[in-house]
DNA sequence: CTTATTTTTTGGAATGATTATAAGTATCAG
DNA sequence: CTGATACTTATAATCATTCCAAAAAATAAG
């Protein structure tokens, strides 16, 4: 009887691409690793909270400390993975589209929207005060029903 | 001999003016919202957080608890004294600037500068999701150096 | 002005998100 | 295969903020 490895649920090539994909970026390949990006970037663009990607693991049978979740969001936002959206006073949203693009927020719902780049027209910037370049740009479009 | 209440350094003038702010504002007039109200309004626009702003009022011999801050930041913006500014992971800055306007933002040094509205041309918005309205529009600028 | 009613203030405990710590475990280069 | 290094984990610690119940102050009523 040949036994599958009980480790992970991952096909061959799945687990290929993201190790790839890790390394690209500087970053060992471990289990968690690989299971935790097979979550964050299996659905196209998403955002995610510490929280709502622990219950994630843990439904998909993955047995993942909490510290680990965090390891990990900071790792692959440091890592360019992943970008860190500031929206909301406590939790951190982290966001699986590394275009230049914006955001609605409904705060209600705690969920985030993209907004493409070319969606939003700034024709003109302020120019930065002495000594300090720009280092990014954000804009919040803040949604109530 | 003639003693004069203890309990404030506020002129006659400067207290019934903070007076009648706050009175226009539903809020009743109490000797921490006076003393806290002159710190925030009496050097022009100013962004801050709620530490800050206990340090301030100790230094200026007031003491309130850190409840109070607290309380009293929240009942200011909820008033429509204050604005509350989200930028960072964490703690929340109070803007006294009351206009519409937007903020660079300095992470390294915790400071915010406010940016005129008219400083920013936001030509052309995306329309919001079916069912929403936009109840505001935050653009902020990350600088570093 | 005195008492009654309602708000505020307060210190301290409680909460919630996140980070630090220290020990064990896995990964990978040689 | 083996050691050096990095990763994971459970738990404790931290930080900003809110909650709580009681004491104090402010307004309202008489």
């Amino acid at each position: 009887m040949v036994t599958t490895p009980s480790t992970t649920s991952l096909t061959d090539t799945r687990r290929d691409e993201l190790a790839a994909r890790l390394k690209a970026h500087g970053l060992r390949i471990t289990l968690p690793r690989l299971m935790l990006a097979d979550l964050l970037f299996a659905q196209g663009n998403r955002h995610v909270t510490a929280e709502k990607l622990h219950a994630e693991a843990r439904a998909a049978g993955l047995k993942v400390s909490q510290a680990t979740i965090y390891n990990t969001l900071n790792q692959f936002s440091e890592a360019g993975l992943l970008r860190e959206v500031q929206v909301d006073q406590g939790r951190s949203y982290f966001d699986t589209n590394l275009d230049e693009h914006h955001h609605f927020y409904v705060e209600e719902e705690g969920r985030l929207i993209d907004i493409p780049q070319e969606a939003i027209a700034l024709e003109r910037l302020p120019e930065s005060p002495e000594g300090f370049a720009i280092a990014g740009v954000d804009v919040v479009i803040r949604l109530s029903r």
